[in-house]
DNA sequence: GATTTAACGTACCAAGTGGTACGAATACAA
DNA sequence: TTGTATTCGTACCACTTGGTACGTTAAATC
C-alpha cells in the first residue's frame, strides 16, 4: 500500500484486528448495545488510539461497514452475477440467509440498518449506499431474467427487488433474535413462493 | 374503580395522562430512544412519583403495553373475531398496517419485540404473551376457514400464523422507517398474495 | 390541636457513554 | 546530540441514564 519511511513514534495498533474485533462484536450483539469502551477492551487498544485511527465511534462503524461489505455482503452480489433461474437465485439467497452457520446471528447491515436513526452520517451514508445498491442489483437482476424469457415482469422488477431486500432482512432478522432457524426458512420459503406463482 | 377513603397525602398524580404521554412517546419514536426522564418532562411529572405509580421503567413499559394492548391491539383481534374470508382478512390487516393513519409511526409492540433484548422482565413478558396469543388468533382463525372450505391447508396453519404476524411487522416497521406507505403496502400485498395461490 | 399516614418533589447517586488534554515514549533527520 | 514529528495511553471531561434518600406537605384519625 504505502510505506514511506515514517518519521515520528512508529503505531502498534493493528488496524486490522481491531476492525476484525470491532466487526464480530457488532455481528453478534446489536451494534447500538456495544461501546466504544467494550470494543477497546476487546481488541486491547486504547481509545484515543482509536479515535486516531477511526476519527470516532462514527467512523469506526462505517470502516466495519465497508468491511463486512466486501467479506460477507459480496456473496449476496456473487449470487445475483451468477444469472441463474430465479428458482435457484432464491434457493441461493434463502440458505445464505436461513441456513449459513455465518448469518446465525444476523447480519451487520440490517442490524445497522434497523436502527439506522441511531448512527452517525457516515455510517448512515454508508447503510443507504449498501440498501440502494442491493436494490439496483436486484431490479437489473429480475430485469435481465425477464428478458432471457424466464420470469414473468408481472410485479415491477423495482418492487420485487424491495421485496426481496425486505424478506432477507426480516430473515436476517429473525435470525438475530434466534428463532428456530426452520422456522426462518418456512417463513421465506413462503414469502419467495410469492415470486413463483403469478 | 375503589373509593375507601384514604388516609395520607392525596395523590396528584394523573395515572391515566401519564400513561398516555409515554404511550404516544414510545409510538411515536423506538422505545429504546425514550428515556425516563424525557417521560417525566412530557408528562409534567417527578421521577419519584413516577417510580412510586409504576415501580420503575420495567413496570410503566409494561403498563404501556398493557394499555395499548387494549386500545389499539385490540382491532387486529377484532378483525380475525369476523370471520371473514381470508381474501378480506388479509385486506383488512393490510389497511390497518399499511394505511391506517394512526400506524404512521409503526407500532408499540412491535418496536418493543425488535429490541426485546433490551426490555425489562415485566414488559418482555407481556409482549411474548401478546406474541404468542397473536399466533394462537391467528392460527385458530386459519384452522377454522379451512374447516369452513375456504382455505386449503397446505402450509400449516401454525405456519402461516406466524408468517402473517411476521409481515405486519415488517409493514409496520417499515412505516416507522418512514418508507413510502405505497412501497409498503405493495410488500404486503405481494406477502400475502403467497397465501392466495397454493 | 396532635398524631399518623402517605404522596410530594428537590437534590442527589453510581454507572456508563462518547470524546479529549496532555505528558511520556519512540522513531527519523539535522 | 539535538530537534522534530508522530503515536502512545492515563486520566480526565461533560453529559445522560435509571434509580433513590429524605425533608416537606396535605389529608384522615385521634
Amino acid at each position: 500500500m504505502s510505506d514511506p519511511p515514517k518519521r515520528g513514534r512508529p503505531r502498534t495498533l493493528d488496524t486490522e484486528k481491531t476492525l476484525d474485533v470491532a466487526m464480530r462484536a457488532y455481528w453478534r450483539q446489536d451494534p447500538a448495545d456495544v461501546s466504544l469502551n467494550a470494543i477497546c477492551t476487546l481488541a486491547g487498544v486504547s481509545k484515543p488510539a482509536l479515535y486516531r485511527q477511526f476519527g470516532g465511534e462514527d467512523g469506526l462503524m462505517r470502516a466495519v461497514l465497508d468491511r463486512y461489505a466486501t467479506q460477507v455482503l459480496s456473496d449476496i452480489f456473487d449470487i445475483l452475477s451468477r444469472d441463474m433461474p430465479p428458482e435457484d437465485t432464491l434457493a441461493a439467497l434463502t440458505h445464505f440467509a436461513g441456513t449459513d452457520d455465518k448469518m446465525e446471528t444476523g447480519c451487520v447491515f440490517y442490524k445497522m440498518r434497523a436502527g439506522k436513526h441511531r448512527l452517525g452520517p457516515m455510517t448512515r451514508a454508508g447503510v443507504e449506499a449498501i440498501d440502494a445498491s442491493a436494490v439496483t442489483a436486484l431490479t437489473a437482476y429480475f430485469k435481465a431474467r425477464h428478458a432471457a424469457g424466464d420470469w414473468a415482469g408481472d410485479p415491477p422488477a423495482a418492487t420485487v427487488a424491495r421485496y426481496v431486500v425486505e424478506q432477507i432482512g426480516l430473515a436476517l432478522s429473525q435470525r438475530a433474535a434466534g428463532h428456530d432457524p426452520q422456522e426462518v426458512r418456512d417463513t421465506l420459503a413462503l414469502a419467495f413462493s410469492a415470486l413463483r406463482r403469478p
